[in-house]
DNA sequence: AATATTATAATGGTTAAACCATTCTAATAA
DNA sequence: TTATTAGAATGGTTTAACCATTATAATATT
């Protein structure tokens, strides 16, 4: 399976091997490793060495490693966690701001809600409809069902980014999201009537893309997706101004 | 809202007290990490624990590792690298085609010139002007210069992310960049008639940024990418009809 | 028989001490 | 003055042992 280690480091020989090994396909999600024990062996390194390596491919987020008797390495179904992370570094950092995330968000949805429409099936209409009524129920439910609401928001804004068919979009917009949800949770709007503004919104959004109104949808999202941030950023200068903590 | 509480590892409670001295300012950008024989001792940890941190660090872009007298583990400036390199493997595991970077790169760079032109300073536009320059002295050469003249084009499109100001396109960019060149050199456009036409794209939107029409900037570079994308998808097909390697 | 307890073994996590490889600096020789 | 060499400090690697966790098998209890 693997061939010996060279190199001047040999961890990163190793971390090389077992990667293109996933990325090939010839390790599938779900596979397991051979224990440390067994891998030492094949790689011909010390337990020491090999472990530093496995640690890399875990930052990477390409393995989870567990431990006892039916522990060990396991390749992960790739997602954008690790895309996430490195974003959230910056964010705290503070290389990147609510800003810079909001305006990247604001032109990106644009686009992909423009390609949805090209592309949606009508599956995928059912769905939006599905997530719109989800939307309208936590919606009735009044203050304690907001949270819920605001999820089904973002299930609806990634749905439209799947049904623009490139996993770019889709990617990089799920991690907008988990920074924006992270560091600015609590400028999210939460307020009876702004969530109502939404919801007539998304339904304008939905309507648009069964009629196959690709610049409406454009337009819709885009708007949305504005008036989102500016709701946001004046919360954010709110907190500023009258910070709760000093 | 939380992750999960990680079991007793000696080596992540290491790189979380280090990482949280970097985000907080206590370690600087520069600053040099002691030596692993006096870390170890900080941290009350053997040298394989602790190197273990180091890798994690390292991996992360926080960290700088060289060997040597002079050598040790070095705080670094952070930069967009990480996500590129996160994206780079998300894009290389799923298999993303040579479509999906195209429509990406041809939505995602009309939005930016649009910025770039609303933000641009005399400074920004004199570069680019040298960008143009230099890009015009490499079409001269003839083919020899050809390659040349494709690394300024890229360069002028990365001038554009950047001086639209958002960190974020810029690293998004970038990636998308590595991995056409990484995966699709073979298909860029190398002939002399297609070439100029590139240059007179460059030309005139250097002169829309200049004069701050942002729309017209927005649509030349939109059509410049949507050109060029085409040419590669041509090339890419006659590879698939008529393949030199079985 | 069903259930609870305990022992076993396989896994990752950690430690210790030593040695190797790299690279700068200072001592020495030409 | 320049070139060479020796030394020392750093990260990289190895080895062998032990600890901690956890599923399973064996055993005891009801």
């Amino acid at each position: 399976m693997f061939r010996e280690a060279k190199q001047n480091r040999i961890f990163q020989d190793v971390v090389e091997q077992i990667q293109d090994a996933i990325l090939q396909g010839k390790l599938k999600p779900g596979d397991k490793l051979p224990p440390e024990r067994e891998l030492k062996e094949m790689f011909g390194a010390s337990r020491g060495t090999l472990r530093e390596a496995l640690r890399i491919l875990e930052q990477k987020g390409l393995i989870t490693i567990k431990t006892g008797v039916t522990g060990g390495a396991v390749v992960n179904a790739l997602t954008t966690d690790q895309i996430s992370e490195s974003l959230d570094l910056l964010v705290r950092y503070q290389k990147v701001s609510l800003k810079n995330l909001a305006e990247f968000r604001e032109g990106v949805e644009g686009m992909v809600a423009g390609l949805a429409v090209e592309r949606a099936k009508s599956e995928d209409i059912q769905y939006l409809k599905k997530l719109l009524a989800d939307a309208k129920t936590h919606l009735d439910e009044g203050a304690s069902g907001w949270d819920n609401f605001i999820h089904v928001d973002n299930q609806l804004h990634m749905a439209l980014a799947h049904i623009a068919g490139n996993p770019i979009y889709e990617s990089v917009l799920q991690t907008i999201y988990d920074n924006i949800h992270r560091y600015f949770d609590q400028f999210l709007p939460r307020e009876e009537g702004l969530l109502k503004e939404n919801y007539r919104d998304l339904y304008e959004i939905v309507k648009a893309v069964e009629n196959g109104q690709a610049a409406q949808a454009h337009l819709l999202v885009q708007n949305h997706v504005y008036r989102f941030n500016r709701i946001m950023e004046e919360k954010l200068q709110q907190s500023r101004d009258f910070p709760v903590n000093g």
